[in-house]
RNA sequence: GGGGUCGUAGUUCAGUUGGUUAGAACGCCGGCCUGUCACGCCGGAGGUCGCGAGUUCGAGUCUCGUCGGCCCCGCCA
């Protein structure tokens, strides 16, 4: 029943048709969005990519036949004038509202089946029906308008770098697997049967090694795959804006990105970001907000107490202090007119977060303190409390007792809760924070050894070098983060180029100079070879679209995404494989 | 690996304390309609209540298991 496109050329996408055109000849190529079935005048949609134009059929019987075989998705072929609308019946919802096509032929290139959802605006599709037909979701506004963006932001991306003397090059796919970091997924060798290439969960080490070769200053828009379990912030393949910079201070590489952003923003009609980026050090971030990403939209903060009980008769928190404890408190401005149940719901919340007790205080209407322990903590302490957290009048602190670090852990949570729940995170708004001085080494209680924090590549901070021995977890990295709206959009380091400390770092690290050939090999034999001081970063593509686009799922900037299993519901992936395949390889499974 | 939540028509949902033939809206099919645009009006079809056990005279509803979607912790820069 359908009918052949031939030689027919279109001449005006759906979008694009105007008063101007009125009384042209156009060919519309596009699917049917809707049909209004009037008898003997029939309306329906024509929608492409770039909008959607309504097209009359009336007069001819024949017309009006095809017209009404016509259904959601068909895909047409529309030949006629265009004209104008009266007045009365302009639609100002659509940009091409002013005009319709009198359609003289109407051509139905391809019949479609009833779909599994209408393709529209507010569409309310259960999300694995949405990736199981994700060609259909993909026809609809949402999508469409995802995908263009992102389209725009790596073409911004890509002439923004190359303005700067940047190089975009290629590194494999077909990898080494390092054992630092995430899961690697494998892919087996036919031709090296027993061996296995890893997919690169960054490409870390080549994008060093062309510093090394010269290239002075590379990026590439790159996928990324890391077999750990997902969020709706981590897909197994994602994107990076992966850069290095040789001869580059942590400032220039923060300069470099955030003009990069500040360009990004404005050419994508987000307006104009403020830059520099305030700086934030991590041991800050994490004792003030709970979290190595803070969200700065809202500026409640933790502050610490400890001092408040000091000299109280309230055991428990003097004890907490006393054995190296805190006592942080988390003002909440305007929350002294909470009622009751509204405090109790966040003691209820604070322990089903596994806190051993939330702790609150408030001025009551008359100037008197009231707080959860005002009885056994007395009127002073509570006071003092009240005081050093910087409390006004209408004011509510939250307190938590035990280790600094859990404390505002704890608090920095109920943080954002609360300030999601009174709205004080504006989606409309775009706060950035480089987070700075990372710890170099972390403490793996279960190996009993520092591992690295960022990679074990990573500077120390020059002025912590001597402590390196002394003190090797208080040695601060230059390694930083980007952080935008709560969000990590990124995160790199200035690299070490001096053999002597990077030989020292693997001594920290428990690893052996016959390990670190075998692990590292190639790359300590190129670092010998005239290695420039170089950094680094590498953005999260796919977190920064869906911050741009007011989505919270990266799945929906991403044209193919995998499910929270890790399963691509479209395609069937992954999948068994005939055990033809699984012979060549010399693989038996167990699955 | 753990916790939470959801699963009923093509879709989105409702479904009372466990009680007759499981409903609504949209969509779909048919009819009418010359200015609709989420067209309207009339009529109709459409259900493995995710799957499997169990309790019960009786299960969409209760219990257990299992599968799947989503969110979170662990994991992961």
């Amino acid at each position: 029943m359908s009918e052949q496109l031939k030689d027919l050329v279109r001449t005006h996408t759906c979008g694009a048709i105007r008063e101007a055109d009125v009384g042209k000849p156009v060919v519309l190529l596009g699917w049917v969005h809707r049909v209004r079935d009037l008898g003997a005048l029939i309306f329906f949609d024509v929608r492409d990519r770039y909008g959607v134009t309504q097209v009359v059929a009336r007069d001819d019987s024949d017309l009006l036949a095809t017209a009404k075989r016509l259904r959601p998705e068909f895909v047409v072929a529309v030949i006629g004038p265009v004209e104008m609308r009266s007045a009365e019946t302009v639609n100002p919802k659509l940009a091409t509202g002013t005009v319709e096509i009198a359609a003289g032929e109407i051509r139905v290139l391809n019949e479609a089946v009833r779909p599994p959802f209408q393709i529209a605006e507010e569409t309310s599709v259960s999300e694995d029906l949405r990736l199981r037909y994700r060609y259909l979701d993909l026809r609809g506004p949402r999508m469409q308008r995802n995908i263009q963006l992102r389209h725009r932001v790596t073409n911004v991306i890509r002439r923004f770098f190359d303005t700067h003397d940047f190089l975009e090059i290629e590194t494999p796919i077909l990898t080494k697997s390092t054992p630092e970091g995430a899961r690697d997924y494998l892919v087996p060798s036919r031709v090296h049967a027993g061996q296995f290439f890893a997919l690169p969960q960054s490409p870390q080490i080549f994008k060093q090694l062309l510093m090394i070769a010269g290239m002075d200053r590379y990026f590439q828009i790159v996928r990324c795959f890391r077999d750990e379990d997902l969020r709706a912030d981590r897909q197994p393949e994602f994107t990076q804006v992966d850069v290095e910079v040789s001869f580059a201070s942590q400032d220039q590489i923060f300069e470099l990105i955030e003009r990069l952003m500040h360009e990004l923003f404005a050419a994508v009609g987000l307006g104009s970001i403020e830059i520099p980026f305030r700086r934030l050090d991590y041991s800050e971030a994490l004792a003030r907000y709970g979290s190595d990403k803070p969200d700065l939209r809202c500026d409640l903060a933790v502050e610490d107490i400890s001092k408040a009980f000091v000299d109280s008769n309230f055991k428990v928190f003097r004890q907490v202090v006393e054995t190296g404890g805190a006592i942080r408190a988390l003002p909440i401005s305007g929350g002294g007119t909470a009622s009751r149940r509204e405090l109790d719901d966040l003691v209820a919340r604070a322990g089903e977060l596994g806190a051993a007790g939330l702790v609150w205080a408030r001025y009551g209407p008359d100037g008197k303190v009231q707080s959860s322990v005002l009885k056994v903590a007395g009127e002073a302490a509570v006071r003092s409390a009240l005081e050093l957290a910087g409390a006004g009048k209408e004011d509510l602190i939250l307190i938590a007792a035990g280790d600094g670090l859990v404390a505002s852990k704890l608090l920095g949570q109920l943080r954002l809760e609360i300030a999601q729940k009174r709205g004080w995170l504006d989606p409309n708004r775009f706060v950035f924070t480089w987070v700075v001085n990372f710890p170099l080494l972390e403490w793996d209680e279960a190996s009993r050894r520092y591992t690295a924090m960022h990679h074990p590549f990573t500077s120390p901070i020059d002025t912590d070098l001597e402590r390196l021995s002394s003190e090797p977890g208080a040695v601060r990295a230059k390694a930083y983060d980007l952080v935008l709206n709560g969000s990590e959009i990124g995160g790199g380091s200035i690299r070490i180029h001096d053999q002597a400390v990077q030989r020292r770092m693997f001594e920290l690290l428990n690893i052996g100079p016959e390990e670190a050939k075998s692990r590292f090999g190639f790359f300590l034999d190129a670092l010998e070879h005239g290695t420039p001081p170089h950094g680094g970063i590498a953005l999260g593509l796919d977190r920064i679209i869906a911050l741009l686009a007011g989505e919270t799922s990266i799945r929906d900037v991403i044209a193919f995404p995998k499910t929270a299993t890790a399963v691509d519901l479209m395609a069937g992936a992954p999948a068994d494989v005939d055990s033809k395949q699984l012979r060549e390889l010399k693989l038996r499974s167990n699955g």
